[in-house]
DNA sequence: GGTGAAAACGGGCGGAT
DNA sequence: ATCCGCCCGTTTTCACC
């Protein structure tokens, strides 16, 4: 991992179906090097893999919901079974453990607020141990950016 | 958008560098009309970009961190100046304005504790009207999904 | 670890159904 | 709107530096 590398991932992360003699050009190098290095980037698992950015809105998905989530017990059978439950549900699109005055944040994508209202009746609040929670309404994403190289 | 497109850019989200006959396989159509509903989805939007998946800790960006904000005012210039400025920081990946009794949620991506003391001093600090903030570290990352369709 | 060229492969566009 | 096939660019391999 040396600074072509990561300019090579800077590339990819702005557009991953860029030819490799685009990538070469934008890194200095011709293609057949490029491929090597991005081929040792997967095998190495710093490249996990290549995504679309989609338009949430265009989807229909137009609410947005930080869940902040406090547990009643903190074992580690209840964190694995928590973490299967949240898997299963695909509103679900990040969930963390954090430190701090409550448990776990999630990020969840819907519909609607009619759509989120179901999803916290029929989903999150069947969820055994749930002490607390506490729903924040995305008004406006400010930023979406990829990691910093 | 009908129930074809919806397949196909769920193919894309699992590896957005699938070959449009993989793609058409999956789908149950051959790669021409695969291509031409992508390149139409392009068109329309909803598919914005192309990016690579990557492992933050193989980049040595070893502590997430969300930051919750409040600013002293609220006024559209505020927000749009507090906007440009989280956009300048590469540290910071995602970045909502929320309804609830904080303002800002900051994801902010770091190598380690000392750089995130740094960040915060020299970036976040220097932002003139923050009235408060609070910082929680992930200690566990439960999931990381696409979103639904 | 780099280049450059040759072979295999897949994308991009026509015409037919 | 989907399929088929042709052509050209790109990927991937390989011998050489």
């Amino acid at each position: 991992m040396d600074a072509l590398d990561r300019k090579i991932l800077a590339v990819l992360q702005t557009n991953a179906r860029a030819s490799l003699q685009e990538v070469g050009q934008a890194v200095g190098l011709s293609s057949s090097p490029c491929w090597e290095r991005i081929r040792k980037l997967e095998a190495a698992g710093v490249i996990e893999g290549y995504t679309v950015r989609l338009n949430a809105q265009a989807l229909g998905l137009h609410e947005t919901v930080l869940v902040q989530l406090t547990l009643d017990s903190h074992t580690d059978n209840t964190l694995e079974k928590f973490g299967e439950t949240l898997a299963a549900i695909p509103e679900v699109v990040e969930a963390y453990l954090v430190s701090g005055e409550y448990d776990y944040l999630l990020r969840v994508a819907v519909k609607d607020t009619r759509d989120y209202e179901r999803l916290l009746r029929e989903r999150l609040y069947k969820i055994k141990g749930i002490r607390h929670s506490k729903s924040s309404f995305v008004l406006r994403t400010l930023k979406k950016a990829d990691l910093p190289l």
